[in-house]
DNA sequence: CACCATGTTCCTTG
DNA sequence: CCAAGGAACATGGT
């Protein structure tokens, strides 16, 4: 579930039906999910708290909670890791097998859902201070981009998954993005030129731009009241409408054909994360 | 059994 | 100090 985009439907769809709930008890059902990792100063801390808002940075979720003792503002942050979602849970359905954390609310109760338990619900709000510009924001613009990738001898593609650089690119997004620029996933900063960074500042910005766009589009249930949990997939899921198969134009699809060229979809390996591209649309 | 998977952090090496 | 590379985390699908 997990690039920017995915949590950006995510929090439109949670937004609404968090704001003004209150808190009234936490079950932390994994430790490792939750930091501090004490379940009591976790749930301690947000019990009897409200939502104000709940906002996104980067692939981070963010809750502001208004304190129920103080009555100033605290901030819970939520990250997906790889398998993570959230949604509220129908009250008829039992809890999942990898239910991570259950906030429990004066109606109905949040859900964490968490496979491989990579994803957090937590109150340290350091990991905001890392991260670079929002990809869609007047911060990140193609000047910046060039200034920050001409110095580097990393490759591009293992570039675009520094949260430093700018937050939210994830590794779907760094192959669509370059495979957009027409620019090879190899290339290194320091060989950029500028007119390729402004390509790709471009590229990065249409290709989540079209699947926030997508995402919009698709009827979830976050609610968790119709037959289908809230859950947001990435891939070829839903069934409906075959509305996913052309989401990606090379991610997964080694072997197939370029939807520009008809060349072979390429894999390769960097940093140890796949990486797909087109070896003819992207040279250089 | 082998290999792969939307992510981040931590450790080592240079 | 910084950049770069890799392992670790944990579970499931093919």
């Amino acid at each position: 579930m997990p690039e920017l985009p995915e949590v950006e439907i995510l929090v439109r769809h949670l937004a609404p039906l968090l704001k003004r709930r209150t808190i009234r008890s936490v079950d932390v059902r994994r430790a490792r999910s939750i930091a501090p990792s004490s379940a009591d100063k976790f749930g301690g801390a947000l019990e009897g708290a409200s939502f104000k808002s709940v906002t996104r940075r980067g692939k981070y979720l963010v809750f502001t909670l208004r304190d129920a003792g103080s009555g100033g503002s605290m901030i819970l942050l939520g990250h997906l890791g790889m398998t993570g979602r959230m949604y509220l849970r129908a009250g008829n359905k039992p809890l999942p097998k990898h239910a991570a954390v259950v906030v429990k609310l004066d109606r109905g109760e949040l859900v964490f859902e968490d496979t491989r338990y990579f994803g957090r619900l937590t109150l340290d709000v350091s990991a905001l201070e890392r991260l670079g510009p929002e990809p869609l924001g007047p911060e990140f613009t193609a000047d910046y981009l060039f200034s920050r990738l001409k110095g580097s001898s990393q490759a591009i593609k293992t570039k675009l998954l520094d949260q430093g650089l700018v937050a939210g690119v994830g590794n779907i997004y760094a192959s669509e993005a370059l495979f957009r620029a027409g620019i090879s996933p190899r290339l290194t900063g320091k060989r950029l030129r500028r007119e390729q960074a402004e390509r790709l500042w471009r590229a990065i910005r249409e290709v989540l731009e079209g699947a926030i766009a997508a995402g919009s589009k698709i009827p979830l249930d976050f609610a968790g009241i119709g037959g289908r949990d809230g859950l947001f997939y990435y891939g070829s899921e839903g069934g409906d409408s075959g509305f996913y198969e052309e989401r990606f134009r090379v991610y997964d699809r080694a072997g197939k054909a370029c939807p520009r060229c008809s060349t072979p979809i390429r894999r390769l390996v960097q940093g140890a994360r796949s990486t797909f591209y087109c070896p003819r649309c992207q040279r250089g």
